[in-house]
DNA sequence: GTCTATAGAGGGATAGAC
DNA sequence: GTCTATCCCTCTATAGAC
């Protein structure tokens, strides 16, 4: 890959986190490179393949360095601990705020879709996998969808991230208030035997009439 | 409010919801509603203040008609039961994807952050109180805060209608993944006495330690 | 591979007639 | 209040020199 190429794709990264979808454009992705405007339809043809390219290229490498650490986890305590940090680091580095812009604009733009569809996908798995951990003695994986629930996971990542913009108090109050839920689940594995089977007994009972 | 005026609205509404916020321009509008562009200008300034002001009455306009149902909720169940029908009407009347280009664009501009603040606040108003009314009788209650849950709802409906656009079959897992561990919580509320006590205690104790 | 120059389209916004 | 016409800007994309 050349020198130009990699920063056209870093630049395009920098830009929608920080001016949004909308606001990505040729001229700007290449001054925020410090190359030639006319280089982004040389190497990539359309700003929006600079842009999906970019997007997909940033989302692998981010699940990739998360691989390890979530595949290890093996409680809530442990899964939620994860996830805040997952949480910062990935608010941090914009890789959530360029999330959150390309579903935005995948909205209408297939090969954008089509690039978001990619990176929540890897995420998905990796999250899937530490969730599956964490269910394997819990009463709750009988009733539990995992992909389901790594997907719900990964979804409001991303809908905390836009209201982070709009709400950052909300947004941290809502971040809040899960890991508190999460504490639950951590909590009906904890619990003695007996009230273990009356819960495990009603998880049956209720998921059975559903 | 004139008819120019309130088909200018309509149509912002439309297009937003259609377009995304990257497609919503002021020809575009005025096509929809059938009249000159010019007048975009003249009754609203910008185009932002006519989005910004589209967005924010149809969130007004819908709170307002979801209310006295949220306000009714009584159990868990109930409040899943709301919850669906209130996010499938949302998403099929499109203010769920307007709701949430709006998100994405107020990442970048200051009057569309403003009225998307308005509007989640104007929803995290009424679920807070159905929230509350849930938690009324539950062990949840003492751990729960409930402002933030109701946020973190808030904001897990935005996320939830983004990644429908990318991938609709991996939204409804989630959605049904996220009513299934509400029926954990209703299920908490209808122990017997002593499993209930039990995950009282540990509830407790687990808060006093965080 | 990189540059300049530019075509061609669309967009925000205003002036001025009606 | 509404229309036409227009200015000026930014955008994508390409042609062609180097």
């Amino acid at each position: 890959m050349t020198d130009t190429k990699a920063a056209l794709l870093a630049a395009a990264h920098t830009v929608v986190g920080r001016e949004g979808i909308a606001g990505t454009s040729a001229r700007v992705v290449a001054a925020e490179a410090g190359v030639n405007q006319a280089l982004v339809f040389y190497h990539f043809g359309t700003v929006t393949e600079l842009v999906a390219t970019a997007c997909t290229e940033a989302a692998d490498a981010s699940v990739a360095s998360y691989r390890e650490e979530l595949a290890a986890v093996g409680s809530f305590t442990e899964l939620l601990a994860v996830g805040r940090t997952l949480h910062e680091r990935e608010q941090a580095s914009g890789n959530l705020a360029v999330m959150a812009q390309l579903m935005a604009g995948a909205q209408r733009d297939p090969l954008l879709a089509a690039a978001a569809q990619h990176a929540m996908e890897a995420w998905n798995r990796e999250v899937e996998i530490a969730v599956r951990r964490v269910l394997a003695d819990s009463p709750l994986l009988e009733i539990t969808d995992r992909a389901g629930l790594a997907r719900a996971i990964g979804a409001g990542f991303i809908g905390l991230e836009l209201y982070e913009g709009v709400d950052a108090e909300g947004a941290q109050q809502a971040l809040a208030a899960l890991e508190q839920l999460g504490a639950v689940a951590e909590i009906l594995d904890d619990l003695g035997p007996v009230a273990r089977r009356a819960v495990r007994a009603r998880l049956r009972r209720t998921s059975r009439s559903t």
